[in-house]
DNA sequence: ACCACCATGTAAACGGTTACATGATTAC
DNA sequence: GTAATCATGTAACCGTTTACATGGTGGT
């Protein structure tokens, strides 16, 4: 599954210009589901090429034109095609857990400061999805969307409870390794 | 950060063959980092290169050759270099939510289907953390490993636990959806 | 017989990120 | 005046994924 088939998603609720199909994925997938603008255009134009979805150009005053797309038959028919053939995939990839893992080798302010950087910015993804779902309301809100924002809402809460709880355990259990006890010079200097 | 720094972090457990750097991955950080032999293999090739790690090549018999690498000074300290400089991020590219996403475009035997096997896989990840963790009881495990394997456990248990409540809500929401004018009433219809 | 494991690598294809390029409007 | 918003696009770069290529061992 790529930007494309994301894109003919988004059109299924309706015609928007590659800005606002960006601010969909923004607002609606940015927790499960990256794109920029270097992805939604080309991709949009892929699509229009292969008449999956038809574009009309729409004058502004003040403003440059803008390319508002529609979903075609044919791009509902594939849209379903493609969810129909996704294999159900759940990938993270986290440089934050790849530091923790090596904590080690980091000093002990360095580790304080990437968990608060990460308990802020999941903080924050929560009011996003507050803030989202909350917007949305009373407007066509699908199941699956109330599904996913939950998720989005129970996953960064077990995250943020998670490293709360064991936020201190860790540092200092680094701060000792860094910082032992026992006043021996440690051999392992190396150079 | 990439695959060339995780190799680098690895090998600070000990010298390692290619192969076994991947089993490596595969145990400790499949869960949060993903890598093939297509990406394992020209990264180390370049850290040789680069004097980041050095290589022995060990002869076996009724085996082919294996290559074992080691951790080089200059390696040890780059590593601690990026790991220094590398913001933490944590993406996720869930094509499972974008499926839930558009649920309403599914059948709901096929949605039924999805989220059976989003379960199950998560059933074994979960098992998977557990048998690595006690299999490395008493070895060298540090804090950080024991935090990751803990976050892994944590949101593995969120995700399974926020499915299983929110499973059969979804799934009687699409199928409503999908067959909106049946005048069948419901065997425990109370509205 | 066939599959999984051990063991290493290459090359093409694919797709996403980032930077570049342009330019008017509105709000602080 | 500076930043953010609206609005579109291209092109180079980067890294991963996938398929290919080889080949012996050990288990069901």
């Amino acid at each position: 599954m790529d930007v494309k088939t994301l894109c003919l998603g988004v059109l299924t609720e309706g015609d928007k210009t590659g800005y606002e199909i960006k601010r969909c994925f923004e607002d609606a997938f940015s927790h499960f589901f990256g794109a920029g603008f270097g992805s939604i255009y080309p991709a949009l134009a892929g699509l229009s090429r292969a008449g999956l979805v038809s574009c009309r150009s729409v004058e502004q005053d003040k403003r440059p034109d803008k390319k508002v797309y529609s979903l075609t038959a044919a791009g509902h028919r594939l849209l379903v095609e493609e969810l129909m053939a996704t294999p159900p995939r759940h990938k993270v990839r986290s440089e934050f857990l790849v530091l923790i893992y090596f904590a080690h080798l980091l000093p002990p302010e360095r580790l304080a400061w990437i968990m608060d950087q990460m308990i802020a910015r999941w903080r924050q993804a929560v009011a996003d999805i507050e803030t989202c779902t909350t917007a949305a309301e009373g407007l066509a809100m699908t199941p699956g969307m109330r599904f996913a924002a939950g998720y989005g809402r129970a996953m960064l809460g077990a995250a943020l409870a998670y490293v709360r709880e064991h936020q201190a355990e860790l540092v200092g259990a680094v701060a000792e390794i860094a910082a032992p006890a026992t006043p021996e010079p440690l051999p392992l200097a190396g150079d």
